[in-house]
DNA sequence: GACTCCTTGTAGCAACTGCTACATGGTATC
DNA sequence: GATACCATGTAGCAGTTGCTACAAGGAGTC
């Protein structure tokens, strides 16, 4: 692997503990420049412009995201609907969980101005949890899973953006609350 | 009222038609500006700088929303949590209020970025979300009334979250696989 | 008519944005 | 040893950002 490889994997490494840390508000090229540890104009040695750094962070960051879903809940026991949003919840709430959370919000604004590489990024990840779902649901044959999975996806996603907009410590009550308005 | 302050409010309504239509795409202050069919030295002769523009206009799309809520949902006959989910994501997700709430997690989403006045902004907004839950839920003495509003708000904040990255029409599918998830 | 205040236009500033031209030292290859 | 490519620094470009200094026309007051 060249230099230029190798540079540009580490930066992906430090630049996806950055966004996670930050969200995006530090995100000029000259601000992940530093957060990476190179000069602005050796970012753009190692990558072709802006949206092709985020691209591959974000990457990056999804995957691993991806990754430990798959760690938290296992897909060989499929959930009722109710059940699958409580035990998602209770992860995606978690102090370690939120950041990446924090950052998807983030992410989905992004995209919904149409900032480049954002609205790829967003139908990737949909996709991707989509998948997680689809893989982990116990539902009745006829029933609507693609309904199913995007309305438990946005239940997880909602907790997020009430968690991150809310000063105190809501969200565990929240989700406990939640757990209660779920039909067994 | 001086010519100014007439010019203040005709700015207001038409950005708060402008903020409904793109987003927080473009707000630059120059933008903002041809959006209000001003120059942009007028619109800072109008405002002292670009967050009390967004200030203002946001406080007027907050007064709107909060306004069309009430409307749509009386506050005389508490519902119990499952009803008043499906009610208001209904609502929520209808054509009319789907603007609102894209342009609802922009703001939060700028909001976590720390960008000025955002941060305010969703405070209050937030504040008036759970009031007007509160106002309409029926709930036994004893549980979390504050927690459960929270759980609801994130219920509707997630289905717009999600109707803003899904291309093809899969909100009302997902409202009726929600609804059919909660508890009577 | 002089004075003052409200309103508006012109012009521009300094900072930041993403990005690039150019030069240079090094290393590998023939 | 000549040539070519890799890696990196310096410097800067054109565009956008939020904001401001300055001047001037107009309207009202003494």
């Amino acid at each position: 692997m060249s230099i230029r490889d190798t540079q540009r994997e580490a930066g992906i490494e430090r630049l996806a503990g950055h966004l996670l840390e930050h969200g995006l508000a530090r995100t000029s090229l000259r601000q992940l420049a530093a957060a990476a540890g190179v000069s602005d104009r050796m970012l753009l040695y190692y990558f072709a412009d802006k949206a092709e750094v985020l691209a591959a962070v974000m990457a990056r960051v999804a995957g691993e995201l991806s990754l430990r879903l798959a760690e938290a809940i296992p897909d060989g026991a499929p959930l009722r609907p109710a059940e699958l949003v409580r035990r998602a919840a209770e992860f995606t709430t978690g102090p370690e969980m939120r950041r990446f959370m924090r950052l998807w919000v983030e992410v989905v604004a992004a995209a919904a101005r149409g900032e480049a590489p954002f609205p790829a990024i967003v139908v990737q990840v949909m996709a991707g949890f989509r998948q997680w779902v689809d893989a982990r649901l116990d539902l009745p044959a006829g029933a609507d899973r693609e309904g199913t999975a995007a309305a438990i996806i946005a239940v997880i996603d909602g907790l997020a953006l009430v968690d991150i907009c809310s000063e105190d410590e809501i969200a565990p009550r929240m989700a406990a609350a939640l757990s209660g308005l779920l039909a067994d």
